[in-house]
DNA sequence: GGAACCTTGTGAAAAGCTTCACAAAATCTA
DNA sequence: TAGATTTTGTGAAGCTTTTCACAAGGTTCC
């Protein structure tokens, strides 16, 4: 396959593509194109997905058990160890196949599992404690669903998630729309 | 309030800071900073915030659902009219207050409840034919949870929430931490 | 084998974004 | 009122990202 088609499936250009696999190596073949087997294992590889990551989520509500047992988590290589929450009446039951653990357990439950990623879905006035102590515990990167800039130390990546600001997003370019009209 | 604490909170620069509220006008007093009140305000009004966005549901899944009831949304302005799904099980049951809708009644209830935002959470395979059945009636952005590139026309914007892709970001980022090391 | 054709990988140019730095405007102090 | 102080708004510089364009390498076909 071209660069020219994974441009047209990827919504990027031809360029863009060359220009960001180089940045990793040499894979295609001139003529020719890539080899998208050889080019998928490649990249895996490169994104780190070549091996299973030990994921948490931390706060039982409804949206992070929602986002636990999507199943593209697991197919990706993302699995589900255990779920985190403060609510004794949550605590002990079970939730997607894993009984919910206190998160006073949470630093013993991060060493003994072995956890390396935290889905973070707490409420805001939590979330930098929460965060706080998972990294001390040994946590190396964080999914966080809460509207706050957490602060961590420099070695761990964290992804934020704000589903209000993409809704805001979209009533921004809409808006500008009409203004420009 | 002065760039430089806006800066610090928004973790950014202060230079960033007036330099993008410069694009939209002139919002501070010199020596004095910015009236955070009154700067609420105008930003509200830039990003189209002035006025309730009625939004529909499109998939009544889990993380739909559950996106659905997150009180964040409601509190920013966007009001959840609407529930559509496919499945027959679903139809007619409630969901956090409403009545799902059958994914037939799309077209008319997009017209009849001035349908303008669209929360696209169905399996990749059907979201491109709701998309474009959902535009063609009258909807004017989509917020899409489906893991392909919607083709729609440009006047529509669409914002894209991957979650795998955030979690890949993070695999990313530790291994090649990890190989620098 | 050789001519025609295709596509990569990559310097160089163009475009876009961030930071710097400072004149201008406002406040504060006495 | 005047001098000291603060902070904006913004050109210019610096940096990053994207696009262009083409030599080099590879394929296809006769």
């Amino acid at each position: 396959m071209s660069s020219e088609e994974l441009a047209a499936r990827g919504q990027t250009t031809a360029a863009q593509v060359r220009k960001d696999l180089s940045h990793f190596g040499s894979f295609g073949k001139r003529g020719l194109g890539y080899r998208v087997d050889e080019l998928r294992d490649r990249l895996k590889l490169i994104l780190g997905l070549d091996r299973p990551w030990r994921v948490a989520l931390v706060g039982a509500g409804r949206i992070g058990l929602a986002l636990f047992e999507y199943p593209a988590f697991a197919a990706r290589g993302f699995d589900c160890v255990a779920i985190f929450d403060n609510d004794p009446r949550k605590v002990g039951t079970e939730r997607g196949g894993l009984v919910v653990r206190d998160i006073e357990e949470l630093e013993r439950a991060v060493r003994e599992l072995g956890i390396e990623l935290m889905i973070l879905a707490v409420p805001a006035e939590a979330a930098q404690d929460v965060a706080r102590r998972a990294v001390d515990a040994g946590v190396r990167g964080i999914l966080n669903f809460a509207p706050i800039r957490l602060n961590v130390p420099p070695r761990v990546p964290v992804e934020d998630v704000n589903l209000v600001m993409e809704l805001e997003a979209l009533s921004f370019a809409l808006t500008q729309r009409e203004r420009d009209a």
